[in-house]
DNA sequence: GTCTATACACCGATAGAC
DNA sequence: GTCTATCGGTGTATAGAC
C-alpha cells in the first residue's frame, strides 16, 4: 500500500515541487545574497503564498539545510569524479584538487557562504545534509593519502591554505582573480614543504 | 561659540553614551553572536528604548560601523605596538605577526566576523571606518617588508594563509587548537618558500 | 493533501508628544 | 533627549477552503 502508484506519483510531484521550490531559493540567493532570502520572495517566485511552503519544508531553516545538502552533494560529485580518473603525478593531482574546490566556491559566493561558513543566525546542517559534505572531505583525504600526504595535520594545513585563498578573494575581490593566480604557486609551496617529488609549476 | 565650555561637556556626555552603547552591543554579540543583536536588547542593556539609540546612531549598520571601527583601531594598536618593537629575526617577526593575528581573532569570533567577513546583510563599512583597516595591513606590509619580503603577491599570499587557519579553526573547532597548533609551521613554510634566512622552528 | 487567509510576535525605523 | 505609538516587514503557526 504505502508504495502504490498513486503513492508514487504524489510522492513524485511532492519531490519535484521541493526542487522547484530550493531552484527559485537558489535563485534570489544569487541575485541578492543567501542571508536576505525571505520565504514570501521564494514562494512568490514559484507562484505560492509563504505559508505555503509549510506544506514542503518544516521552516526556513529546513530550506537552508536542503540548499547545503544539495551544494556538497554538487561538489562531491566533482570531486568523486577527479578521483575516479586516471593517475596524475602528485603535484597535478594536488593542483587539480586545489583548482577545483577554488573554482566551485568562487563561481557562487552565496554557495559558498552556506557551504563553508556559519554566518546564517541559527543555521546548524542536519547530519543527512552533513553526509555529502563529510564524503567530499574523505574523497579529498584519500587524494591527499595517493599523493604521499598522509599525516592530518598536513591535510588541514593545506585545506586551510586553500580555503584561505577562497576567502581572500571572495572577501577582498569578488569576481576577480588576485588570488586565484596565487594558488598554483601556494599547492607548489606546500608540496616543496612536504617533499612531494615532481617539478614545479613556472610562475605566471 | 561652537566650543564653548556647555558644549564641550554636552559632546562629552555624548560621547560617554556612544560607548556605553558600544559596549552592550560587543556584549551581546559576544553571548548571542553578531547577527542576533537587536537595538531592543542593545537599548534595554544601557536602560533605555529601541528608538533612543537613533540620538546616537543613524541606524543599527551605524552600530556595526563604529564597532567595526573600534575592532579594527584596536588591532592597529596592537599591531602597531609590533612594529616599534626592537628589531627581531625575520622569521621570529613573522611568527610574531602571524601569532597576534591569529590570536586576536579567535579570541573573539564575533569580532573577527564582523573585520573579516562581509556577512551582515547590508552592511558596508564606511570610509572612516576602513581607515583604521587600511593602516593596520600597512603596518603589517611594512614588517612583512622588513622581513624581506616586497611583493604585493607574496604579502597576499602570507595573509591568505594565515586568515585560512583562523577560518579553519573558527568554523570547524571554535575554542580548540587544532590549526592554531599549525600556524608556526605555515609560517616556517612560507619563509622557506621565499628563501628568508634563519632556523625553522622545531615543530610540536 | 494543497494552498490560502489570517494572525502573532518580533524586527528596524519613524513621528510626534513631553 | 527620551518616551509612546505605530508602520511595514519578517518567520512562523494554524484554521479552514477546495
Amino acid at each position: 500500500m504505502l508504495d502504490s502508484p498513486i503513492r508514487d506519483r504524489q510522492s513524485e510531484r511532492r519531490a519535484a515541487t521541493r526542487l522547484e521550490i530550493l531552484d527559485a531559493a537558489w535563485g534570489l540567493a544569487r541575485e541578492s545574497g543567501l542571508a536576505e532570502l525571505t520565504l514570501r520572495d521564494v514562494a512568490a517566485r514559484v507562484g505560492m503564498r509563504a505559508p505555503s511552503l509549510y506544506s514542503y519544508f518544516a521552516s526556513k531553516n529546513d530550506i537552508y539545510d536542503a540548499m547545503f545538502g544539495q551544494a556538497w552533494s554538487d561538489y562531491l560529485t566533482v570531486v568523486e569524479a577527479l578521483e575516479s580518473a586516471e593517475p596524475h603525478p602528485p603535484r597535478e593531482t594536488l593542483r587539480t584538487l586545489a583548482r577545483t574546490f577554488f573554482d566551485f566556491a568562487v563561481a557562487e559566493p552565496a554557495r559558498h557562504q552556506l557551504m563553508n561558513q556559519r554566518t546564517i543566525p541559527g543555521f546548524v546542517p542536519s547530519e543527512a545534509a552533513y553526509a555529502p559534505a563529510v564524503a567530499a572531505l574523505e574523497s579529498a583525504r584519500r587524494q591527499f593519502r595517493a599523493c604521499g600526504i598522509t599525516s592530518p595535520e598536513d591535510f588541514d594545513l593545506g585545506i586551510a591554505v586553500v580555503g584561505g585563498l577562497v576567502n581572500a578573494q571572495l572577501a577582498n575581490e569578488p569576481g576577480g582573480h588576485r588570488w586565484g593566480g596565487l594558488l598554483d604557486r601556494a599547492v607548489d609551496m606546500i608540496a616543496d614543504h612536504l617533499g612531494i617529488p615532481g617539478p614545479k609549476r613556472r610562475t605566471s
